[in-house]
DNA sequence: ATCCTGAGCG
DNA sequence: CGCTCGGGAT
């Protein structure tokens, strides 16, 4: 238990030691407005299976037409609003999805995202999974990086790390995974914040899917094995 | 050709 | 469980 805390924050400051600090959505982003917080919601959404530069240009183009809002994205017809976000792919469904997410949010607090996003954890959490096209990671990033409240993220290369490190066997569900983080770490927002930017870094730059790269890789001093689960991976 | 900070549907 | 959605970068 303690053990595996250890592991963790070893692994944690090797990682932040080649990347720095790498937390997302820092307060002089506006993360703290509430445009800033929409804008992390909808990113949240448009990042599914997709790079985050595409979504930029997803975000750029509804900025640039001036519909970077809740109202906006609820009346749009959903085959302009899909045209606005073509750049992050899946264009049709997650047109979709953020206008899903967008009648979810007026239904409950009208056009209040800060307000929204202000309650407990576990009450948000439950909120979110209720919204058609917003999944556990999702649901869990919006409640990290736009709430600020602590629920860790779990994603693909996060399973992807821990099994190569024999933290986790590939048949760990997603709330496994994420109860071993919550319930080993300190209970802070920051850390997890960074923890989990710090991972998606080492996954996207070395613990690659295919042809892991764990020369130079922050965690090679780590016991790990890059071939463990390379199938379901 | 492969992968990207997944999720819903059949 | 397997399939689908998709443009953009490498």
């Amino acid at each position: 238990m303690s053990r595996i805390l250890q592991k963790l924050m070893a692994m944690y400051e090797a990682m932040r030691k080649h990347f720095g600090h790498r937390a997302w959505w820092p307060s002089q982003d506006g993360a703290d407005t509430p445009e800033g917080k929409l804008e992390i919601c909808l990113g949240a959404i448009l990042t599914q299976n997709t790079s985050w530069r595409n979504v930029e240009a997803a975000l750029d183009n509804l900025r640039a037409a001036g519909r970077l809002s809740l109202t906006d994205i609820d009346a749009m017809p959903p085959e302009q609003l899909a045209e606005l976000i073509r750049p992050a792919g899946y264009f049709n469904v997650k047109a979709r999805r953020l206008k899903d997410f967008a009648a979810a949010v007026r239904a409950a607090a009208g056009d209040d995202v800060a307000g929204f996003l202000d309650r407990p954890a576990e009450t948000l959490r439950e909120e979110l999974l209720a919204i058609r096209g917003v999944g556990l990671e999702t649901a869990d990033s919006m409640i990290l990086y736009a709430a600020g409240k602590p629920s860790f993220v779990v994603d693909a290369y996060t399973f992807r790390i821990l099994v190569r490190h024999g933290l986790i066997g590939f048949d760990d569900d997603y709330a496994s995974v994420k109860a071993l983080f919550e319930s080993s770490l300190p209970d802070d927002v920051a850390l997890w914040n960074d923890f989990h930017a710090q991972l998606v870094e080492t996954g996207k730059r070395f613990c690659k899917k295919r042809r892991p790269q764990c020369d130079g890789c922050p965690l090679e001093p780590f016991e790990h094995d890059p071939e463990a689960g390379m199938e379901y991976l």
